[in-house]
DNA sequence: TTAATAGTGTCTGTAAGACAATATTGC
DNA sequence: GCAATATTGTCTTACAGACACTATTAA
């Protein structure tokens, strides 16, 4: 962004006079959908649980208040994930902003929600300061939708704060879409160093939520990321069950 | 969204008693980024002359603040639209959110902004409170990027307000690639009720600034959209130059 | 040898794009 | 007939998906 030069005497005295006050003010939040593979390479996401009111013992997505005037929207998501998970620097990808009269029944706030991708180890996860717990949650689907789970508890969407359902949801929807021309599912690679195509694959199978064809997802993969050098393939294999397999490394 | 009910009395208490002025809080705005298509079939956006500080002068695009309480932000774009242009019920899609400290020399300034696609024949522009004036500006390109002009008026960059210029880049890289996927094509028909495959083409055209080849979006036409239902074939013709053309209506 | 995983090759259908050819109107 | 536009058809290339097949390792 272009730096703003008062150009004028007048300009100055009318931006020193200037009352911020004068109109009525939301409050705003940055809100993050965490994303995660769990062992069984299954899409997780984080959520805590609300120690305070409203929606108290609901699960959301963690979050909020913008700092103002000391950082912008997208650094106060990014100071969100680092107090939540520890996390520095990763993928952090604005999804949408929430707005609607009544969404927070204390008063107007408006949500930019992020979304962010986040290999399970790099996660060192705490629950803060109005969090009485902080889990993650394996994301399937049933005929009803989408099922929460967590070892034995598995919550529904009524079980949920806010509107964090349908924040969720956009965020599972946009990275489905992504991901077939950004480079998000490298940012879910457990070794960012290096890699393989069964590894890749894995991932985006967690997204898409649904198996993929080895042989054509190899084709894909040579296409879009080899040729293009995206990556790089390295000389080293990786030991397996069966065949070793080739280690490649995102240049990302 | 669903409705939040208070569970306890505790929580009656806790809501009564909450004060929302604890945190500060930031001004939000909902801007616009409203195209359209002008005679010669090219891309416009309606800009306004900014008649207070700061860049007072500039070029920028429309928008005000959100109505803290009576409106949801998506509802204060649609009013900011209307008093602009009189516009109401057309397509307004949510972009971004802009939020960097310092964007605006007043205060910490959020803005969420948003494209309307709007004929040109619907607009009715007034130049609102705090503006001098109100303009459409054909869009072009050349060697240094983005070209706005009005008749004999051409404006750079540097004219414009704040990071609009980013925001306008931003709207139509995303109508670009909206275009081939959505319906958003529809909503700059000059006729909502009848037009021609060559009328909706040249709409493609001036989204995508090239010029396509007749038959093959033909092809795209017919397979997108009158095999879907999305469009339906009438039985009228319209008499142009050449050969009589096929009407089609949209059944959005 | 068998199980397991990696990796290659082939076939089909769909779609994009270039472009030739035909059709129908007004003048 | 000619200009202008609409409309149809053909050819090539690229890519997605299904799937048969081969390769290499550990046990």
């Amino acid at each position: 962004m272009k730096k703003y030069t008062c150009t004028s005497k007048e300009e100055k005295e009318f931006l020193a006079k200037y009352d911020a006050s004068k109109f009525e003010r939301p409050s705003v939040t940055a809100d993050i959908v965490i994303l995660t593979t769990d062992a069984e390479d299954e899409l997780n996401i984080l959520l805590i649980k609300r120690g305070g009111f409203p929606y108290k013992g609901c699960w959301a997505i963690p979050g909020g208040f913008l700092n103002v005037g000391k950082e912008s929207i997208d650094e106060a998501a990014a100071r969100e994930l680092k107090e939540e998970t520890g996390v520095d620097g990763v993928f952090l990808n604005q999804l949408y902003t929430f707005g609607d009269v009544g969404r927070d029944p204390r008063t107007t706030v408006i949500t930019v929600a992020y979304t962010a991708l986040v290999p399970k180890d790099m996660l060192n996860i705490k629950a803060g300061d109005d969090a009485s717990d902080a889990k993650l949650f394996k994301i399937r689907y049933d005929v009803t939708g989408m099922v929460l789970s967590s070892g034995d508890l598995t919550i529904t969407e009524d079980d949920l704060a806010f509107d964090h359902e349908e924040i969720i949801r956009m965020a599972i929807k946009r990275l489905r879409n992504r991901i077939d021309y950004e480079d998000d599912a490298f940012s879910l690679l457990k070794d960012s160093k290096s890699f393989t195509v069964s590894e890749l694959k894995k991932i985006h199978e967690a997204i898409k939520n649904r198996s993929l064809d080895l042989p054509n997802f190899r084709k894909m993969f040579f296409r879009e990321y080899l040729d293009t050098g995206k990556v790089t393939e390295l000389k080293d294999t990786r030991p397996v069950k069966g065949k070793p397999t080739k280690l490649y490394r995102y240049n990302g």
